[in-house]
DNA sequence: TCAAATCCGTAACCAAAGTTACAAAAAGTT
DNA sequence: AACTTTTTGTAACTTTGGTTACGGATTTGA
């Protein structure tokens, strides 16, 4: 843990929700206590792996990765893509589990900072008020993973494929407050996402084309009939 | 607030998580912190609704709670089922989430205490040794909450119904350790919990028993072939 | 700039699961 | 015990979506 190290951690810190509100003395005296790890990794390497042992949290440094499961057909499901200063493995790190629950890969090339769980929980020698705050901030990240399954589990718990895409097309109208935008994935990821086959998604999306309700060119979708599209996502064809 | 409802809370503590490692006085201190409020309902009372105003964290003094999300078509799904000592609602409360994200549901007769999100995350006047602890087990709380979405994820996540069935089976047989045991929810339920129509839930379960895979009669399963029924939880016919 | 790789739409075919309806069994009530 | 209600299995039919395969478009990289 070189100084060369302290500095990259603290260059994120203004992105990190995990050092909200904490200033450069504050932070420089919890980055002692921490005793992290960093270490680089190339698109596709595997940081973390489903099932293997479980050595502390993950921040990421730089770059993008990506939260995944995958059964052993290779059905693959993503949960989540993590760009700078985001979290994995936070919720080993407070149950005492001692495994990865999901396997975590570069999906760019990446930085990423690994902090033993330990070091976390337990309270440093000294009493520094940062540590609090850290503790603070990460039941509020805490809370809004948990918030974020709750979301995903929304989706999977539409049956129909148009109501999946629907949903997600109006998020993202929320997101952006257009009725154009562009999408952050490809239609593999997409189909990833929604769980679902790609042909099938690519299939769906031109139906809902056809019909007048969107369009769309690669990543770039525009809204047409907003009602209908609501309509689709509670179910109603 | 009475004294009265103080001896209550205090009856559940070794029940709840949130209490957990405190002392009868350490309790008795946080408890005149907390500002808490003590309901009762009758079975299918809708405690809590989904978008509704969130006055803050709930938790089940008695009886069973059911955390429900349903679209307007009328599709339900049931999250989870609650006993004495459990919560619902604390990710709203540290996320400043201000709307119920999902509906609370009365399973059966039943007594919730509701502790009003500021005081949980407000330190209090005098530094209670108390108050930190109830923020550690919220940490834990937390994370093994979300750690149960995850793993409703991945029910929802298998594509075939006989995978969810054959995923559900085995986690009830890694729970009670016995190849014969009982499920606490009927064919309805089940099949909610699964996100899958009835009908379909009764004839793949009959096609599992006439394959020899499993054997059952209403809610008592008794699991005939462990490793067909691995193989089909993966996804192998 | 050309070749290779990737991304995306398309279509035919097939398997899986939803829908509706009904009857038997079980549980609960009077 | 007789009746009602709820729970479950079953079957016919329909719809949805997965699979596989292919070709054109786009991007990447040498």
């Amino acid at each position: 843990m070189e100084t060369k190290h302290i500095e990259k951690v603290q260059s994120i810190a203004k992105d990190c929700m995990l050092f909200k509100d904490m200033n450069g003395e504050e932070l420089s005296a919890l980055l002692t206590c921490l005793d992290f790890k960093i270490r680089s990794f190339s698109r596709n390497d595997i940081i973390n792996m489903a099932g293997d042992f479980f050595e502390g949290i993950g921040v990421v440094i730089d770059g993008q990765v990506a939260v995944v499961k995958e059964n052993i057909v290779g059905e693959r499901i993503i949960f989540d893509i993590l760009g700078r200063g985001e979290l994995f493995g936070e919720m080993a790190a407070f149950t005492g589990v001692r495994k990865w629950p999901a396997t975590i890969i570069a999906n760019t090339e990446c930085t990423v900072m690994h902090v033993p769980a330990d070091k976390l929980v337990g309270q440093c020698s000294q009493t520094c008020t940062a540590h609090t705050k850290l503790i603070m901030n990460m039941l509020g990240i805490l809370s809004r993973k948990a918030l974020t399954l709750n979301r995903q589990l929304e989706y999977l718990s539409i049956k129909s494929i148009r109501g999946r895409i629907a949903s997600f097309l109006l998020e993202q109208y929320k997101k952006s407050g257009k009725t154009t935008f562009m999408l952050a994935m490809n239609r593999n990821e997409l189909a990833d996402f929604l769980n679902v086959a790609r042909p099938s998604l690519s299939r769906e999306m031109c139906r809902m084309r056809d019909e007048g309700m969107i369009d769309f060119h690669r990543s770039s979708v525009r809204i047409r009939d907003m009602e209908a599209l609501k309509a689709a996502a509670q179910g109603m064809h």
